[in-house]
DNA sequence: ATTGAGATTTTGAATCATTCTAAACGGCTA
DNA sequence: TAGCCGTTTAGAATGATTCAAAATCTCAAT
């Protein structure tokens, strides 16, 4: 069911372990694997079920740290929906989330540059900002179900 | 250390409470007060200890029912950021949250109509927002430190 | 003013996502 | 082959939040 990684994407996993003196495991792999196949924004229990499939051995512990990796590499990005477990994303883009009350799916949005320039400029002079997150919430209303 | 709500404030709550059906009591006024006398986007534990010095017997769950009270009624919002402890905020106008990583502190940013009219024109036609939350996140350089 | 139904508060236990600990493992180099 | 060090693993611990059940309070109706 999961493709294995394409010659692109494996090179950004490879250069991103490698730039922070990180190791390349089979569980990594696999993870980011995961990650790729599905870019539905997983939770770290949904994340581990799927690479499961592919690893019968894995533990959790170990998805919660490849994942932490990650975001400590700068390869996936964690989002935050009030109390609910995180979820990670491996679209670097800048991007928006919102989270369909309904259903529960989170979707990305994308967010043009001239709008992420406004933003920090409502912020006082001495405000350094380093990173932006945007969400919204509501529901999708078409009658096809997306 | 801590005022009376003023008529104004008190007016507020009684009629938030009021419109949803839910009764006045000494602890919801106390707890809507330590929010309004400090705006420093406290926790619920920080709220909690604040509210204590008026109300010694005062249960931390109460405090947690309150201020869901509160956000049920749209007299407060939530505010997160990251997986820390949920903060709180009375202040009504539509505006972002900037946290300033080495202090820790939350500090509300006043957000511009023209901005949020931008942001909901980038989602797809059949998304429809309820709430939108922007959270910068970084660190305030000035020499006289805020 | 009194009463009673229903809401609220309280205590302590339960939940559950996440983090921590310590032992086992694995690839690499000397 | 032996040692090094980062990684993985299982299980325990943590901590914010929620829940359950009994005691207490509020307020509309009398
Ligand atoms: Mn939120
Ligand atoms: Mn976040
Ligand atoms: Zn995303
Ligand atoms: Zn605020």
């Amino acid at each position: 069911m999961i493709q294995n990684l394409n010659k692109h994407e494996r090179e950004s996993l490879h250069e991103a372990l490698a730039k922070s003196g990180q190791k390349i495991t089979p569980q990594r792999e696999i993870v980011y694997t995961v990650l790729l196949a599905q870019r539905d924004h997983p939770t770290v229990d949904e994340v581990y079920h799927r690479a499961l499939e592919t690893m019968p051995g894995l533990s959790l512990a170990t998805v919660y740290n490849c994942l932490e990796t990650f975001v400590g590499c700068g390869l996936v990005r964690q989002v935050n929906h009030e109390r609910e477990s995180t979820r990670y994303c491996p679209n670097l883009a800048p991007h928006a989330h919102f989270r369909d009350e309904s259903t529960g799916r989170v979707h990305d949005i994308e967010l043009p540059k001239e709008i992420l320039d406004q933003l920090t400029k409502i912020l006082p002079a001495n405000f350094e900002t380093e990173t932006i997150e945007i969400s919204f919430q509501g529901r999708t209303k078409s009658s096809t179900q997306n």
